[in-house]
DNA sequence: GTTGACAACTTGTCTAAACAAGTTTATATT
DNA sequence: AATATAAACTTGTTTAGACAAGTTGTCAAC
């Protein structure tokens, strides 16, 4: 791991440990400099990554100030798997597959509002049921390119993808482009979330890449109106 | 404005105007230095603020790729105000102020999820109903903290809040944080929106602050759950 | 007491340089 | 033809330094 990378995690540790508590200011940049025996702009590099994600505001003449910080917020939250988050919060959360089709084909339609041209995409099908606290609150369809993840076990459908990919394939995911919407539940919808006909369903469509940009992954949950959550911290587009 | 901010927004345009099209590269960054005549580390910073925006994706030993972009979708993206975003995207939109109270007191209850500690603290209540394309759309209600900002005329916000605030009062927006949730419509909700009793709406509660890192805005947002649509782009948190 | 100037802090921006590490291409060797 | 090597590109990380600009406290002058 790179110095700038330690640093924040120190930081962001001592942040939520509150060893630098809400309101409080962080060490100076110079300061930083002698107790990690880095440049300051290795230190910058750190801070300037607190601030995108939450932690400080940065204040010219002052300091970097901490700031009330909310991430991990259940269940839509950047790009994180349900077992990471399951165990970052610890939520007593199954996960039931309940379809598998190792040999499927896009639907493409629901993709291309986030930019998609693939048609006819070979992919591996799979349908999953969140259950979180003994309730269902979210169906997972996830479609897996083959042409770029040949073999999609179920195993890992019944544990975690993420760790599939990253760990036991070696791929390194880079970014995602996600949708949020709301949409009328369907029959599917009512059967495995328990829900009564002409209830809504929020609908989130995610498209995954790798570090490479090859798009593998096209994802729809479908959440509970009731259980459903997305926190977005948002910095003001400079002038 | 800054060089590297400058050499952002020059390669930002020449991606929407695809001189520099998806799936293209950018210059190199030793280019770039000759191109805009700075240094290799201003360029990187243009870059890096490309990456993190989703224009483009960054390969080692290869350079910078133009990805598919989505941005300043409608109606919830990032920090801008529905002028900035009508005008982008060159929408007819009509802005109805159906409240306005200059001493009322702020809702807690409301935003206590984002992190506020503020109790019976006065603020400006605007209550306005956007209509996009001649159909009533969103409400939105906005409160205002007389502590920060004594006044909001009722003009502003039939004009433009945030116009007021940056441009006549000289305020420096910094960040918000926002929530996004579904709930039953409530007859306010359906007398406005033209929705049947029994309809969800998608709720949008967001907390803005300053760039001092003084909050000073509360906005809760209605929308009909035919229309709502929210795009979010994020990267895979580094290991 | 009030004001103003200054010094000492803070962050913001930019530069030039060095080395590491991944990708591609050309070249020499087998 | 196939392979290995090397060179020339690319981005990634870190450093040391300079100057600009905002904030705060001190101290002298009024």
């Amino acid at each position: 791991m790179n110095k700038s990378a330690l640093v924040y995690d120190d930081l962001m540790q001592k942040i939520e440990g509150e060893i630098y508590p809400v309101g409080t200011y962080l060490p100076s940049e110079n300061q930083l400099c002698d107790l990690y025996g880095i440049s300051r702009e290795t230190g910058r590099k750190a801070l300037a990554e607190l601030a995108e994600n939450g932690y400080i505001q940065k204040i010219r003449g002052k300091g970097s100030l901490v700031i009330e910080h909310h991430q991990y917020e259940f269940p839509v939250s950047g790009i994180v798997s349900y077992k990471e988050l399951a165990a970052k919060l610890h939520i007593k959360t199954e996960n039931i597959v309940y379809s598998y089709e190792p040999n499927a084909i896009l639907p493409v339609a629901d993709f291309t509002a986030l930019g998609t041209e693939l048609t006819e995409a070979p992919v591996t099908a799979i349908k999953r049921v969140r259950v979180i606290n003994d309730e269902p609150d979210i169906i997972d369809k996830d479609y897996i390119l083959k042409t770029v993840i040949p073999d999609v076990p179920r195993s890992a459908a019944e544990d975690s993808l993420y760790d599939y990919f990253e760990n036991q394939l070696g791929l390194e995911i880079g970014y995602a482009t996600k949708e949020i919407t709301m949409a009328p539940a369907t029959a599917e919808d009512c059967e495995h979330l328990g829900l009564k006909p002409g209830a809504y369903v929020a609908v989130v469509r995610s498209v995954t890449s790798l570090t490479d940009a090859r798009a593998f992954q096209f994802t729809e949950s479908r959440h509970r109106p009731d259980k459903f959550s997305f926190r977005d911290f948002a910095r003001r587009a400079h002038k």
